[in-house]
DNA sequence: CCTACCGATCGGTAGG
DNA sequence: CCTACCGATCGGTAGG
């Protein structure tokens, strides 16, 4: 055991706020997670609420840096769409405390933290639409579809991963992008 | 202003739940949204995880007796997947409160409790499943769709309309589920 | 449904 | 990073 750097107890914060939800973490169940006390917190952060903007930032930023290499890809608008839910399932599963966590605890946050947030999801579904729109105009994708909803639905079925999925279940991650995938485009019928 | 009823403390409890998270939420908060103090809700309930269960409880009988009514629908598998869809959406739209505790805040709840909503979701899901099978076999859907997988994905956009839907906006109630239902049939190719 | 209260726990600080 | 603590708030109870 060496000392705890301020990135541990960050990363200690994503495990429980995800797991637990951020007001059903106290610092003294931080502390405890990484073997000291709660007050011995307060000589890495300023508080608590700082701990979950610190990780709601981690998510989306792992997001955002997933959708810039995706809208950089050569090829079709098709071959983006892959290349954002591929890369929106590799953070999902790679990153699951701070995804979750910024997922479902951004209403823990002050005001001004949680605006932020919501502007930083519009940004990455933005890709998302902009891509939709593209595919929607060289007829890659049906004339008819409707980008913002579209979106939506998509994102919906990606955001939901991290609750279902399990790495060691019967499908592998490849699959997964795939069949997320291909029920995107064909759906059912 | 008349005398507070148990069904008003369950109710408002749904609402700051779903609002604030079941941690988010103390019973003087909850006393404070009825009018009354913290200690003078102990008259109507046993106590605050009770109330949790009840909440979540009324969230999962909403959506079992939907899947029930979808379930006897007449006609083809497709018609009972709209069924499926449009019953969700109904649930979603007409108990929010309700569902988002159902949904979000279930983790909550203590052990046995926990349990017998994962047993009631999976009962739902099973519905879906059911459909996609029959449907899968009868040809109305393709022959080799996934039901499990399928089931998920279908959930995930329907568990996340109260996320972002707003019934002022551009897309009516029915517009909704006729979104999804295409989304899911036919997909964006 | 309120008054008056309980022990436990909360986020956080001073000082070392 | 710990000791020793702060005032505030927590879920809940006794008694009316």
């Amino acid at each position: 055991m060496t000392r705890t750097s301020r990135d541990d107890v960050v990363a200690a914060a994503g495990r429980l706020f995800a797991e637990r939800g951020y007001h059903g973490t106290s610092m003294r169940d931080l502390g405890k997670e990484l073997g000291l006390l709660g007050s011995s917190l307060y000589s890495h952060v300023d508080g608590k609420q700082q701990l979950l903007v610190e990780v709601v930032n981690r998510g989306a930023g792992f997001f955002q840096q997933s959708a810039d290499a995706a809208l950089a890809t050569q090829g079709s608008a098709s071959d983006r769409l892959w290349a954002l839910v591929d890369g929106h399932v590799g953070v999902v599963l790679d990153h699951r405390s701070e995804v979750r966590t910024y997922l479902n605890q951004a209403e823990a946050l002050h005001d001004e933290f949680r605006a932020s947030v919501i502007a930083a999801r519009d940004r990455y579904e933005e890709a998302f639409r902009t891509v939709l729109k593209d595919g929607a105009a060289d007829g890659s994708f049906r004339s008819d579809v409707d980008p913002p909803i579209t979106a939506i639905f998509i994102l919906s079925i990606l955001n939901a991963v991290d609750r279902w999925y399990h790495e060691d279940g019967r499908i592998d991650r490849d699959a997964l992008v795939s069949d997320i995938f291909d029920f995107t485009a064909d759906g059912i019928s």
